[in-house]
DNA sequence: AGGTCGAGCTTTGCATGCAATGTATGCAAG
DNA sequence: CTTGCATACATTGCATGCAAAGCTCGACCT
């Protein structure tokens, strides 16, 4: 149906920048861009609003953009949450219930996070790291949590999207990725809480320290 | 406007348990009870989907039902959650950044729980409990916690309100709620983090038992 | 010249109409 | 008695129309 074509075409455009942070949105323009009626298009605001990608204000929508604060207490909400799904996917792993197969791609994906990374293919780059972080959640057999997370990652690719840079330390980020692979593989569950957090409060360091230079 | 209308109006009765978990709700009906066009109504389930309160299944909505399974999850990403606000909310006390009156606003909520609990005001009990887990997280300060929390919650009280009971051991929640407060009130925020995140999940296992006899 | 009020246009919110789709029911045949 | 099919109906999805609400811009007054 057409309202749902709407939702994820509005979504991909501002996941990709196309409408950046504070972009304003009037659903007659969009229904124009998207060559449908208002109707459908209205709808798919709605969703996007709920899911926190854009906020009504005044006429017509806006997208969202998250101050420093706001990108604060997303990674904060982030880092418990990816905590929790490394945690669980460690303990699934213990005990034997995650296929040795899915393993393998998550394996995979960290590696080529790492090779986009040092070749400077930034846009992969964000792609894959994405990924590697969402197959955690998946092996975590937690759906509630990696709906969390989607949302929370959806917004703050919107509001970084505009600030990409090659991490400063690429070597560093793939190293913690290996870190929290072994960790997964191993089954130390608690270890995986802690990296998993680790991990995800260093990003937003690092990121921020970079912002302000 | 009435799109808002409508979505508070239907979240209250499915949160009161009205339509309860797994009943089918057509846009006409609900249209016809709220005594508004079709339009609005379409909408705010929309945003009832987004928020996870609904779910579209064939024809029309029906009130999402969680499985034990589904609850398992749900408990599971709280009790992430509410870790990290309980962590914050300490972290923020410790720093001198709470006042005073707030602290005691918690406290008197903590003891109206105790109350209504111990006097068997179940629906109460149910509200005041509700309400202390929520200004827990006001006081962290941490606004997209505290929206995750709310959707969780929603759908975690939907989905146990048919099977409300008095808890086996009142006091023991009570003195969960109590400790809580004492290291928060301490400023102790690891401590605030262990018990919020064992007290959720007591109160998961503890209800679960219940269910099985 | 600057501020304030007003008119017009843009855009939204809601209702309703129409077409399409999925479902249930009843009838007939095996 | 059960199963399969066809028909009719309930219900949704989308478009469009209409009224109301804001903005913008211009003109007039101070």
């Amino acid at each position: 149906m057409q309202t749902d074509v709407a939702c994820s075409r509005l979504r991909e455009l501002i996941l990709d920048g196309v409408y950046p942070p504070g972009a304003r949105l009037t659903e007659m323009e969009a229904a124009a861009t998207l060559e449908m009626s208002r109707t459908p298009v209205r709808e798919a605001l709605r969703m996007l609003a709920a899911d926190g990608l854009v906020r009504p204000a005044g006429r017509g929508v806006v997208v969202v953009a998250l101050e420093e604060a706001d990108l604060n207490e997303a990674y904060q909400v982030r880092a418990a949450l990816e905590a929790l799904t490394a945690e669980l996917a460690a303990a699934r792993q213990r005990e034997g219930r995650i296929a040795p197969a899915d393993l393998r791609t998550l394996h995979d994906v960290a590696t080529r996070t790492a090779t986009a990374t040092a070749e400077g293919r930034l846009a992969d780059a964000v792609r894959l790291n994405r990924r590697f972080h969402r197959t955690i959640a998946e092996l975590a057999g937690n759906t509630m949590a990696l709906q969390a997370l989607e949302r929370i990652w959806d917004q703050i690719q919107v509001s970084t999207l505009h600030s990409l840079m090659p991490p400063s330390r690429p070597a560093h980020v793939s190293g913690q990725h290996d870190e929290l692979l072994a960790v997964i593989t191993d089954g130390r569950h608690e270890a995986a809480a802690a990296i998993a957090r680790a991990h995800v409060l260093d990003t937003r360091s690092t990121a921020h320290k970079e912002e302000h230079r």
